[in-house]
DNA sequence: TATGAATGAGGTTTCATTCAT
DNA sequence: CATGAATGAAACCTCATTCAT
């Protein structure tokens, strides 16, 4: 929604009688240059996810997308830019998903931190986007706008529900939770050590991300009820 | 322990009897190569941590040591071996105090656990050396074989040991500790979360690791007792 | 005939059926290339010859090339290829001259030895490459692998032939032309003295290569009959 | 004889009082000079044939004398001059042994031939040095000085000798003679080339100079009598 | 739009040379 | 005389970026 073209090279104003010239080919521009970008995002995200900001070569991207190195700067003034917008998709995206779960009445703590927290580690899971959050963690601090907005976007919103979803237990009787209110980062805590662990030993004894939240849950709240 | 003159050019212990057949021109202490080296090492600890493996610059390392650049060349083959010592460093030298704990007899299992997990938080806050755990974190998909070190040296054992004291518990008459027993990460998820958390929005809001370890115990444990 | 490829970043004839599936944006024309490739060729092989190996700069190459230092590791992928690439071309561009001389019935040996040598001698003269046969001589012992391919290409196949028409000769009434057949690289002595001579002492009395050539023959047959 | 003492560092007036300061060591100060001189020259040819100058590294030099880098430069103003000290030496040594050759009278030409060149082959075989005509070969050209030395102290005479000897034979009744008086060179052409080819394809088939010597005298000369 | 050869600033590494001991 | 750690100029090579087609 925000508009990048600045920065993005959305160049469409720079020639307005576009369908004039080239009468011949039908190939719609509109939807082409949508399926590139796509593409050199997708290349883009793999390739800094392997190697890092710095480690990435343009070329490695633009081979990955199909492209050749030179239209990669049609679509983005440089690596820089290419990576703050990788970077950017990957943390709004996540969010309106986040958001769009069911609000859900009367539930027990465990189900409302369940429904606020599984749908964030299935989004992680499915098509490889759970590296993200390693990539943040790798390149955070030298793109520190980013983080922060990563921080507005996305992490506090899910501390202050938690929090909030929390409180309200306490206050209901069940002030052993009290911790997780001052703390609600805790709530992410196995989220994140499972997602460190099987970036870092590609391979071996990899943990189910799900299972060891369930864990988790299952320590705090006692053991899972029916399931 | 190991050696690893060769790729690391450790001139050192060549002449063990000194003083004796001491060669004609000798000079160069090597009280002197020694504080060269632990300026290199500090110089790139830090080069790296700032900027990662790909980001650090052998000049930075180089002037921040106060030396030319030839001089690295003269301790380290080239910088991925700068870069493996200054890992190897770090991972094998907390590991020695993890050790030296006291091995302490009829305790509870949260005072297992802090026993067994607080020396290593301590170290952690102490000298910066909280961060390398970052800086594994970034680059050890990146350089396997030290993840695979790191792994077999420190985490292995302390989940090892984890398990163990919680297992036993869990025997004990506290069936409720179970999860932790299958999964011990879980004991490390509050430190790696606080860590990577203060890495990351450097500056706002940053996380207490003690206080948030503590919160996490008595989120298992119930409120602490005492304190 | 081999394809080099790999070594060499030929990129050509990668699209056989050049005007039809011409990608969308296709440009630099593979003229374009061969010229640029000539250039470094032409180039690189004056700098070897002036400085050998070692002492050739890759930015003199580039520069005599009228190229920049990075254009040359779009051709070659070090400069120990480039070199390569260079002997390779030498070595195997004037075999195929040799080859091309015709076979020649009835002749004296000595019509015969002329008919072998002569045009390689021609070769060496024109364009300067008599000084390849220098290079070679200078960088052979550093690079067995192409000295090794010299001699199978060029030196064994020219040995073969002068043996078995020495020996012919001398089984049909010359046996003193016998010490040739043992040692066929007498034939090549003069050239490779003259090369040697003209190479070290650049201007004071040349030699004239052929006229030395001649002189051996008249040395080895007596004088020339006609002339 | 002559004095190189400012170009090579012949420090021997600098400390006039030198006997005095330490009476503790006896050891020999000019015996020593010298052994480690011809250390470091036994060790610098080695290394410059086989890497030729620019390929050489001091460091090679240095540890095969068996001494520190710095010790080099205490001989030596630097590589070129390390590198012009040898050449000379090896370019006036064999000079000393080819004049010492007994003068001989009656003798066929084959034999007066014979006598000259034979002890420079016989030098050239003995201790290596039978390559230094490689090194001159190879780097003759950027020294230019040193070949134009080699060729007025070696080269000249060697060739003026030979053209005298001959053309007397020639003159005698031997008008066959008459190449050889006009390209004396034709006379080392056998040792140049078995020396390049020796230095060449390094262990496949060498050749034996004197062998290849004596088989171009047959050829000219017509079979050795006894022999 | 797309291409990919060309660029050149900048990074890593080497090595002749110096100098305090 | 001898040492060898230190130096830094200079070499090789990489790769983000440009631009003619």
């Amino acid at each position: 929604m925000t508009d990048w073209s600045v920065k993005y090279k959305d160049r469409s104003d720079q020639m307005t009688t576009e369908g004039k010239r080239r009468a011949r080919g039908r190939s719609a521009d509109p939807a082409r240059t949508a399926r590139t970008r796509a593409a050199i995002l997708q290349a883009a995200l793999a390739t800094f996810l392997e190697r890092g900001f710095e480690g990435a070569r343009m070329a490695d991207v633009a081979s990955r997308a199909g492209l050749a190195k030179g239209t990669l700067y049609l679509h983005f003034a440089d690596k820089t830019a290419l990576f703050e917008f990788v970077l950017r998709e990957l943390i709004s995206e996540p969010l309106s998903r986040f958001r769009a779960a069911p609000p859900a009445p009367d539930e027990t703590p465990r189900e409302a931190l369940e429904r606020l927290v599984l749908p964030l580690l299935r989004d992680l899971e499915r098509s490889g986007r759970a590296t993200v959050l390693r990539l943040i963690l790798v390149e955070g601090s030298r793109f520190p706008e980013l983080a922060a907005m990563h921080r507005r976007l996305v992490i506090d919103p899910v501390m202050a529900a938690i929090r909030t979803k929390v409180q309200a237990a306490a206050d209901a009787g069940k002030p052993e939770l009290l911790p997780l209110a001052r703390f609600p980062q805790l709530m992410a805590a196995p989220i994140v050590m499972a997602t460190v662990w099987n970036g870092l030993w590609s391979g071996r004894d990899p943990l189910d991300t799900e299972a060891v939240f369930s864990a988790f849950l299952d320590l705090v709240f006692g053991p899972s009820p029916a399931r």
